[in-house]
DNA sequence: CCCATGGTTCAACTAAAGTCGAACCATGGC
DNA sequence: GCCATGGTTCGACTTTAGTTGAACCATGGG
């Protein structure tokens, strides 16, 4: 039914550049952002270049783009739902996700 | 004769994406860049939200945009003069630096 | 109903980043 | 030559961020 936690998230208006820019300067967490590019996935799904990553962690690291803005994380089922938040990083900070997604890292 | 201390600069094809969007994650540091959008600055001119920031404060602000190669710091009499790396950081993450210094940061 | 699944939260710890005084160092001007 | 200027570097410290196990919790399935 889809009534599990509701965890708290920014809305577009209150959205900040830094804190935006500091969740992506993670290479996990741009990993993450990088595969929720092309559709929402389920947290179970978003696989890590650490593939044995404890899952606090693993949620510690969704927390960061959450609070930041840059994705949502809905209940799902048992799991969680995870979205780009495309739209509102588009309408404040145009043409940013793009640039920054589009970008080879360089390592 | 400009001849003071040459500090190290990343080349181009070594820029980090992760790396500059961190440097450009704090407050402080996106500023100088904003300011060096117009062209180079000498260092003593470009001025801070905290006026009575100590030298040495200052002076890392700027280690950790350059190490991260989004401004060089070149000698320049007895100052510095600081210079933003438009054309590397378009080269190697196009788009990403326009989509950073023209948006409002939002606090 | 019970339990396995998939996740959040907390607390304790480690690691990384920021702050800043003090020492030092070139330069340009006198 | 000397000194004021404008900066870098170092070291000690404070602060912030990352890591992880353990406890907990909602859900869906049997």
């Amino acid at each position: 039914m889809a009534t599990m936690a509701n965890l708290p998230h920014p809305e577009r208006a209150d959205l900040n550049l830094t804190s935006v820019l500091f969740a992506l300067s993670d290479p996990e967490r741009l990993e993450i952002v990088r595969q929720l590019r092309s559709g929402p996935m389920d947290m179970a799904e978003c696989s890590l270049s650490v593939p044995d990553m404890p899952k606090s962690t693993k949620s510690h690291l969704m927390k960061v783009l959450r609070e930041a803005g840059v994705i949502r994380n809905e209940a799902n089922g048992r799991g969680r739902r995870l979205i780009l938040r495309s739209d509102d990083l588009e309408e404040r900070f145009p043409g940013l996700l793009l640039a920054v997604v589009g970008a080879s890292v360089g390592d």
